[in-house]
Formats: structure tokens, C-alpha cells, sequence
DNA sequence: GTATCTGCAAACCCTTTGCAATAAG
DNA sequence: CTTATTGCAAAGGGTTTGCAGATAC
């Protein structure tokens, strides 16, 4: 059975919240689910006008706790002032391994981190509903990069 | 052999940096080792006032980076609008679970986290530096408190 | 003495919000 | 038609910064 798009998923979401689609929420997913890549306000924001189409960044901001609420997005982490987010429709649950130097970011599955959950719910008696591992470090490149400085 | 004390440590950091130990730092750093809890800017700046100590914000807001620098602090997450930090220095690492409703925090540590950093190191050949998990959920008495409501 | 540090207030930047016009259902 | 949504511009709130005076070394 085939997968409902982001953007039937949303039609639904706002549905059953009594709110409206609009052309600008859709050109917003749309660019936010043509790339792979994180993103942040500003770069989404960038990248939509450059194609010409008219948006305000209010709007994206208004859009993105919607998006999140109806589990398409997340945001990642905070970094150089501002929050950064990717789109998880679609996804498997994964983490980020980051290079400190050039930025660049890896993900990675670890199922070991249900086993902490459990471990979590039993000690502590918690429900669980989300964990986000982010691991920092250097890069390949970047290692061998500050090796040769040094 | 005793440990070193955080202000030990940060006098030598200041020192290895050409920087001047101040009773405005003294005091900042004081409050910050003087509770076990997590804090934000403007807590420990009003923290601080309360004891009749005169102290500003941008003073604490330039310390912040030296003692990240100096391994006496890390910064935990963002959230409501601002970073939340906490003291490491003299501490085990250890990760944190939050509960959604009330902010309630539990500390763990992990061990199987070093399984995961060294796989990591292994596949993708990054220099792993820092990784920090962060659990969230519902505690015992809200995840009761909800059930009631339901 | 010289360079760093301080407080203050202004500047900055990301995000939110009030409002009047517009558009979805 | 009614109510949600939009763009704009202003406001908000945390953090940074320029500056002149104070202070560590």
C-alpha cells in the first residue's frame, strides 16, 4: 500500500483542526521536502523567494509548529543563534554525528537507545516519548586537516 | 590527592590565556558551583542581585564562553527562548531526562554510549569529542495526573 | 603603566504579534 | 458569509557590543 504524501498527511492534519490550506503553506512543504538537507527559517525562506514565489517569513514561522505538531517535522538543534530542522515524514527515527570544524553532518541509526529507553522507563517509572542522541567530533577530513597543523 | 577547586582551575585557564581574575568572575562562578541545579543567564543573574552583590548581565554573558572554554561548564539545551547550562566540572557525564509537563530533570549515565561513540569512530572515521542524549517524557506523577483526566 | 574587565545602554538578531486586507471553505 | 490566513511592520526577548571609566597584574 503506497504512502500518503506530506502534503495528504497536512490536508488532514488541518482537517480535523478546522484550519485552511493555503497556496503558501503549500509552497513552504514543498521546499521543505525537495531536499534532503536541514534547513532554517532563514535559508528556506531565501530559497522559496529565489524561485520568485512571495512569501513572508511570518508565515513560515507561523507554519513550522503546525508542521511539527503533525509530526513532519523536528527541530534539530539549536546553533549560530537560531533553531535548525529537518522533515521526518518518511524517515526512519535517526541521530546526528556533527563536525565541529566544517559542520557536516552525518546520520546513523542506534538501536541501542531503545534498550536506554526501557531501562529509563524501569528505573525512573517515565513514559518515554522521544530521545535525540547528537554526537560531536571531527570529521575524516577535518582530523587530517589539524594533524598537518600541528 | 584533592581535587583541584573550579576556581583553581579557572585561574590557571585564566592565566594560560592572559586573562585577569576578577571579584565580579569570583563571585559569578560561586554562585554557579554553589547549587546542584541547572541555570539560566537571567536566574543566576538575579540569584546573584538578591545577595546584594552588584553584578550585570554582559558580565556573565562574557564569562559564559571562558568557562565552556575551561571545561567548568557546557551549555544543555535550549528551551523557552533561552540556553540552560550546568556545571561539569568534578561531575560524571551523564545525560538528561525531562519530563514534557512539569520540566522535572533525572541524570543518568549511559555506558553503552561509549559503545555507540566508538562504532561511530569505526564507520565513519570522525574523532568523537562529545555526545550528549537527551531523553524526554512523561514522569510517574504527570503521566498519572493525564491518565486521571482521560 | 598597559591591557583587560566592568557597567551601561544601544544594537542585533531571531521570533512573535497586532492589524487590516485577503482568501478558504 | 464567516473565520482563518496573509504580509507588513512593529514589538519582544535573549544575547552581543561600543565605549569610557575602573582595575588586575
Amino acid at each position: 500500500m503506497r504512502k500518503k504524501s506530506e502534503l495528504q498527511v497536512f490536508r488532514e492534519y488541518l482537517q480535523k483542526n478546522g484550519l485552511r490550506y493555503t497556496k503558501e503553506r503549500e509552497n513552504i512543504i514543498k521546499e521543505i521536502f525537495a531536499t534532503h538537507d536541514h534547513f532554517d527559517v532563514d535559508t528556506l525562506y531565501l530559497t522559496i523567494r529565489r524561485k520568485g514565489i512571495h512569501i513572508s517569513k511570518a508565515s513560515i514561522y507561523r507554519l513550522l509548529p503546525l508542521l511539527i505538531d503533525a509530526g513532519l517535522i523536528q527541530d534539530v538543534f539549536f546553533e549560530d543563534g537560531h533553531m535548525h530542522y529537518e522533515h521526518i515524514y518518511g524517515h526512519e527515527h535517526h541521530c546526528h554525528l556533527r563536525c565541529i570544524e566544517c559542520r557536516k553532518i552525518e546520520e546513523f541509526t542506534a538501536p541501542r537507545l531503545n534498550d536506554i529507553d526501557r531501562e529509563l522507563e524501569e528505573r525512573f517509572g517515565f513514559k518515554i516519548l522521544d530521545h535525540k542522541l547528537e554526537v560531536k567530533g571531527l570529521c575524516p577530513e577535518c582530523r587530517e586537516k589539524i594533524r598537518k597543523m600541528t
